[in-house]
DNA sequence: GATGAATGAGACTTCATTCAT
DNA sequence: CATGAATGAAGTCTCATTCAT
């Protein structure tokens, strides 16, 4: 069976850039938007069917096979196209805040409200870190792309750097460990949140509020430096 | 269709103390045991078959619906029931560490090793943050153990208090907060490491280091408050 | 799981007319024409399989499953519709006879045979008295369309009323008492013949005779009324 | 496998009459009181399994294999057992009522209530007419016997007899025809009730009042042959 | 003799994928 | 191009029956 190609890479790693996004067929783009809507509505990925996403994308459950080899391509190839164009979003939406502080508790604040694009980037990263078909298919995604970093770790670097580097030129290794640290503190709040609070007694608020300090501490020890 | 109950709590909560752990069915044990080395041989918990179980534990398909509801409750029961015991196991191991820095840099440097029970934590994690059936029924077997805390974060817990208690008395949420990011950068080196490494330019090595480093510093500035 | 609707009724009643019957999928009518030869055959309705039924019906096992919930609409529907259409044409077929007497001697005569319309009817009879699951999802069928009378009372009535409304106009009740009775005087044949004798001496063509006399007495005792 | 045999019919055709009850094992006796019970409130005997009936036999599962060959067995047996004593029952009842209206008014009312011996008269017969594998099984066991009336039909015999036999002698064949009409008018009256009442207009005490009345002239107008 | 733990055959049902229209 | 009807492989779960204790 041909799949309709619509990108040389496209074949093998279904790599979607922002220029690509132009030449993307109308129904990938659909079905792509489908299976995040899905997701984003609760959905769990494991258990979406190929007629729910069809039916969500508004095309027939026939079609999605001229665009996509099986039901994993679209899973991980959607996830892999929102996370970028996400990012975009995501890091839009936090320059309209005033300092780093406001950006961390905006991320924090938006992680609990459904149909985020913050919440989107949380729920996904149970999704990249297992072992299922759709995972495999998105790390092979990943690898293809070797070059460019990850859309997490590139937002984080942004974030970090818009801080950092007005004040001080860092080095790289310095840097990567900083956008580590950030991100951990961030996957610690969605732990508490999501992981079960594992009977902890703090509250979101306090929560919230340490947690953005801290990396307001991490960010300016490192100007410091 | 009656369960084999071995413990009052069973039929509700399924929970699994070290004491009632004389007390489960071998056939549960089995079981356990089977989803556990299925999981650590790297399969996917979403798409592990009855018939998989079933034929590791060494038992017949129809023997384990004689133990368990369905499918959810033998996975999540093998999780819940594997926490608690890692647990132990892992506490045990690091005692035998002499400082605070080797305790932390024995469980990043385990989290490498394939089959280690420190990478079993990091590989459940996600489990317990997906939507699935099985992080449902996970969540459950919590909510149902309200009083106790999960398991991973008295680990922590432990390996803190047992830092900082000698030195001062310290009060819950202090300890608690503490308790989060030291997992928070525990989890930061599992997200380097399996997360797809993302473009960074670190090594191992000193990755590890700057964590170890840090964790200790974050104690200390508990213990000087 | 949507099921493919052929009328606005299906969903709830699945009740087929006549006219409906235009418009019923063919692979409706397949499993329906399935479990009818099945059951005339000699199959025991309780344990007909998903399998036998889709065999027989020469489709696949999963389509029968596009077009029903589940085994008991597929058995329950199969019924309710032969039901119908059955009455039909053993009315047709009696209409050709010249006597109230012939036609009653025919119907039993029928009985007698194996793979006759008369003889589906008598051996559906108990289905719809049991405590099954088929019999259950039929009552409700029943019950869905409440304003028509069951199928046999039905064709009952229109023999009974050709016979009566040309000489005298009768009130309902005494109609209807009358064609219970009639039944059950059918039904009294069905038992000699299909309960087990349980060592009666009477040789079936006598019992034919009393029982057609009978009948025709009863109605003619409701003419003179 | 060896069954314990209490008699030496039971391998063959485990026929039980009244002086054979004495022989039988406690634990058949329980079996069979099991079913009965199960049926009598509401049970699908179809979907009877080896375990309810073994647990409110208060016996284990596997005992009742050391007495039976197979479900069907148990089943089958069960009803050809009570069938015999409950027709025992039923008629020393009805002894007790004055007139032979009253009686066949005893037998309609009862048919209703559940837990009655009636009641489980009209729920088995539908059992006995279809294709399953006890239905067939009972139907060995009546032929085994061959030389005994179905235990309905004699309890039929019984009551007319009693009525008729003091008036007047009479020939085989019209008591028979006489007992199957009876029968038949009984059972209407149970299709009227169970089967859907089909749409007719007839309440409940005019059908009891108008079947008693019919049986009575039936019966009467062979006493004045 | 009695038991119930163990089992595997087989039932129902779902769903990814194909293919004729 | 697009579709959705058709399908069979595969999964979950039940239960009659066996057998070691």
């Amino acid at each position: 069976m041909k799949i309709k190609t619509f990108n040389p890479d496209y074949e093998r790693g279904m790599v979607i850039t922002m220029m690509e996004c132009a030449k993307m067929p109308p129904k990938v783009k659909a079905v792509y938007r489908a299976v995040i809507a899905l997701f984003v509505e609760g959905a769990d990925l494991n258990s979406l069917t190929v007629a729910e996403i069809a039916g969500k994308a508004g095309i027939g459950k026939g079609t999605v096979y001229e665009y996509f080899k099986n039901k994993e391509q679209m899973i991980a190839g959607a996830l892999f196209y929102q996370m970028k164009e996400c990012c975009e979003n995501v890091y839009a939406q936090l320059a309209r805040e005033k300092s780093l502080y406001d950006r961390m508790n905006k991320i924090l604040l938006n992680m609990d409200k459904e149909r985020t694009e913050i919440s989107f980037f949380i729920r996904a990263l149970p999704v990249m870190m297992d072992n299922s078909t759709v995972s495999g298919r998105l790390r092979e995604l990943w690898k293809d792309r070797g070059e460019e970093e990850a859309p997490v770790m590139e937002l984080m670097r942004r974030l970090i750097e818009d801080e950092v580097k007005p004040v001080k030129e860092l080095n790289g290794k310095d840097t990567d460990y900083l956008i580590l640290t950030v991100l951990s503190r961030i996957i610690c709040y969605a732990v508490y949140r999501f992981g079960g609070r594992g009977g902890l007694g703090l509250d979101e608020e306090t929560m919230r509020e340490r947690i953005c300090m801290d990396i307001c501490r991490d960010v300016d020890s490192i100007k410091g430096l």
